[in-house]
DNA sequence: AATAATTTTTAGATTTGTCTAAAATAATTT
DNA sequence: AAATTATTTTAGACAAATCTAAAAATTATT
């Protein structure tokens, strides 16, 4: 089934409430949503109507099984753009955000699968956040910061903390990107630097504060 | 200035048209778009209300300076696309247009220089149209199929001609895509057999047949 | 429990883009 | 040149998505 923009913001939306409390509320989604509580009454008889949502007029609703599924499809293209345009467009994680909330919309099966492969199936975006694969599910992978990634167990690179220029040069200096692997070989307990390796390249160390704003999750985990 | 997709379809199919004609009339935008000439006169007034057309009521109707522009960037963005969708994901050239009418309506200036530095700045589109500079002009660059580019010459591959499986694979097979610089060694009168150099790769012979269905432009050309 | 305050919904208007049917204009034909 | 035909525009309606203002329902307060 085929959803429109703006019915798509809605059930983005109201996923990203429905995680923090129970039922979701009028006014809170019009808030989020930065419209008004009588527009949002308008989409949610529509949204009903489609059978995405539970609601009852003036006790709050939520999205069902069908409009969870509808979530995570859209939440799923919007962070493998994302990802893209960071790893493969070099913007900032900062920047994405309002570009990828339009190519969110690009409705094309084929063109996310082929999209997800090209990427090398990444499962975190760059803002740190897991990506649902295609049947929905979210991968639950914890991060670390580099300083805690327990030295000779790989990780891959999911996000940093800044975008700084500065930062940007040092990485870009190392090799070290999003989706990098990369491995503690020793870590120096005088003043927290690390020597690391990321794969195809020489060994190199880095400083304990640029650990700490880089972070990678388990290789292992299913 | 910013333009709705409704608009910026509009933009383009006038550029279409008014390409073969000097002006453009109301009932061939209504049947090129697939729409009811009434459509058409509401949406001129507003495209002219724009200051983007030429228009007097039941005479005929074309883009003016800023029209064009405006087209040029719409018809830039969209095989920029097109590009990226058939050498990066690996589409077929005759499923991507549309897909990329949707990306082209994705409005960020930034993402698409990004996006044209990506992919190498690309002249010449999946189906062997010029694509537009940022300042919209389009590039004049005559193609030939690879059995007419002279031996010695060499061009970049801008198309082929049909996208099957069979050439699919062949071409792959000899590391041929669009975007390659190639050159041809020596043609063989007897078959029409061509040895061929592509860029950091050995020398390899391909049919007269495969060649005709092979796509250049002239390397060269400023 | 009655009143006040808050939240949600309804009623009706607006904007964008579309449509059909009818009127106006232009082009063609006799 | 008058009549017929074709094209274009206008008038009025409709669907989607939004809004304001008022009414209805719920929740909180005295």
């Amino acid at each position: 089934m085929k959803f429109s923009t703006s019915e798509e913001n809605y059930i983005k939306s109201i996923y990203g409430l429905q995680g923090k409390t129970e039922k979701v509320n009028t006014n809170s989604l019009a808030v989020h949503m930065n419209t008004r509580a009588a527009s949002v009454t308008d989409m949610l008889k529509k949204l009903k109507s489609k059978k995405l949502i539970e609601y009852k007029k003036y006790y709050g609703f939520r999205l069902n099984e069908f409009g969870n599924r509808e979530a995570l499809r859209i939440i799923r293209r919007h962070r493998l753009w994302e990802f893209f345009l960071v790893t493969k467009l070099g913007m900032n994680w900062d920047k994405v955000h309002p570009i990828a909330e339009e190519l969110e919309h690009v409705s094309s099966n084929d063109l996310i699968k082929r999209l997800d492969n090209y990427l090398g199936q990444p499962k975190i975006d760059p803002h740190g956040d897991p990506i649902p694969d295609a049947q929905g599910k979210m991968p639950v992978l914890k991060q670390v910061s580099l300083d805690n990634l327990p030295p000779k167990k790989t990780g891959i690179v999911s996000s940093v903390s800044s975008q700084t220029h500065q930062m940007m040069e040092m990485l870009n200096h190392y090799g070290i990107g999003i989706g990098s692997q990369i491995k503690v070989l020793k870590s120096f307990d005088f003043d927290g630097s690390l020597q690391i390796k990321i794969s195809k390249q020489p060994a190199c160390t880095i400083s304990g504060q640029a650990a700490q704003n880089i972070f990678v999750y388990d290789d292992q985990e299913k």
